[in-house]
DNA sequence: TTGACGCGCATAGTTAGGAT
DNA sequence: ATCCTAACTATGCGCGTCAA
């Protein structure tokens, strides 16, 4: 028994074409590595979350850290003594993804860190995001109409949600409270020597989970509110393939992008530019009221207001071209940090707190 | 005085439809 | 084609009421 539990197999990311890659600033520097199932650990600096296996079907739990010696990173995959290659392939893939790890994300560091000094010596420049487009998306959709803890609160009651559907819902009476779940559970079709001894982990739900699923389900369990219809109709369109990052990636540019993304429902514009920084298309800034804040206190835009940021922040992050979103979040991402300190040194239990709204308030507060 | 409760208002981002 | 605005809906907060 105690031998299934410490089962661990090893894989290597080398880092020779990423020479200043680092994992704490790769990962610290954007909201989603407080959402679940993302878990950072400030003392060993290691990050963990369980990852798909290349059947897209199991999630296998990893944690991933970089050496002292900085040239590649060590990703312990937990509960697996031997991987597939192809589950290798399927890991590094997502792991790649999670930390920039790409020419084109290196090319748009480089060039990035150009423009400013500051930029390179705080090694800032990678966009977390999560390890697939999906996930991106539903998470930039959670953002939406709600505080920072409620997203929190949302993304890890999909995280349990996702949990109770691999473990087989229909035989959990304690959710379905008569609702009539019906989906039925995922049968491993691949790599049945590698998938045998996998143990159950509570991953973010895939596109094909959601989907099966009744859509009050959804809205009950994770108190999605309105975001659940959005979420389960994308959902469903995602898993017959309308959304394929293929042909996303087809789009001639970040525009041609933005309006495929605004015919998604549920998709504004915040959303839509959200999920494109996700892709590595930096020139449009999300625009919410936290960025409004932003405007106001940071640049002394006193005038700001939803309807005229973009005019704004075009002003203000236009000599940024193409990378304008990027600087505004390096801006954002060292408010919070003169605020609450290192992002990366925070724990977990404080993570509903960043926000300059809150910051703003307890200002006026304590100017009162 | 305190706590529970309910109501109304403000807020948030998206959507849809009308105006320019 | 673009801009503007009301409506939508979940949530949080403030306030008033009532009972203990």
């Amino acid at each position: 028994m105690t031998k299934k539990t410490t089962l661990c197999s090893k894989l290597y990311m080398p880092l020779k074409d990423y020479p200043t890659f680092n994992l704490e600033k790769a990962v610290c520097n954007h909201g989603f590595f407080m959402m679940a199932p993302n878990v950072w650990d400030p003392s060993t600096k290691q990050f963990t979350r369980p990852l798909r296996l290349a059947d897209s079907v199991n999630s296998v739990k990893v944690t991933i850290s970089q050496p002292h010696d900085c040239s590649l990173l060590l990703i312990e995959v937990h509960g697996m003594e031997c991987i597939s290659d192809l589950d290798k392939e399927a890991i590094r893939a997502q792991v790649a993804r999670m930390m920039r790890l790409s020419p084109k994300d290196e090319k748009d560091l480089q060039e990035f860190q150009n423009i400013h000094p500051k930029f390179k010596n705080m090694g800032f420049g990678r966009i977390f995001c999560a390890p697939s487009f999906f996930e991106d998306v539903v998470k930039s959709m959670l953002l939406c109409f709600c505080s920072w803890q409620n997203s929190l609160t949302m993304a890890k009651m999909l995280c349990d949600l996702q949990s109770e559907l691999s473990n087989g819902l229909e035989d959990n009476n304690s959710c379905t409270q008569g609702k009539g779940l019906k989906r039925k559970r995922n049968v491993p079709e691949y790599f049945p020597e590698s998938t045998a001894k996998i143990q159950s982990v509570r991953n973010f739900p895939s596109a094909k989970e959601l989907a099966g699923i009744d859509v009050e389900i959804l809205k009950d369990h994770c108190k999605l509110g309105l975001r659940a219809k959005h979420i389960h109709e994308f959902a469903k369109d995602y898993h017959r393939g309308r959304y394929r990052l293929r042909n996303f990636e087809k789009c001639a540019s970040h525009e041609e992008l933005y309006q495929k993304l605004m015919k998604i429902k549920g998709c504004g514009a915040y959303v839509s530019n959200n999920v494109l920084m996700c892709l590595g298309f930096y020139e449009n800034v999300p625009i919410d009221t936290e960025t409004v804040r932003h405007l106001q206190e940071v640049h002394g835009r006193k005038e700001c207001t939803l309807r005229n940021a973009k005019a704004i922040t075009k002003q203000i992050y236009g000599s940024f071209a193409p990378f304008q979103c990027l600087a505004f979040w390096f801006e954002l991402t060292r408010f919070y940090e003169t605020k609450f300190g290192r992002l990366s040194l925070l724990p977990s239990s404080r993570y509903g707190i960043v926000t300059g709204s809150q910051c703003g308030r307890k200002n006026s507060e304590e100017n009162e």
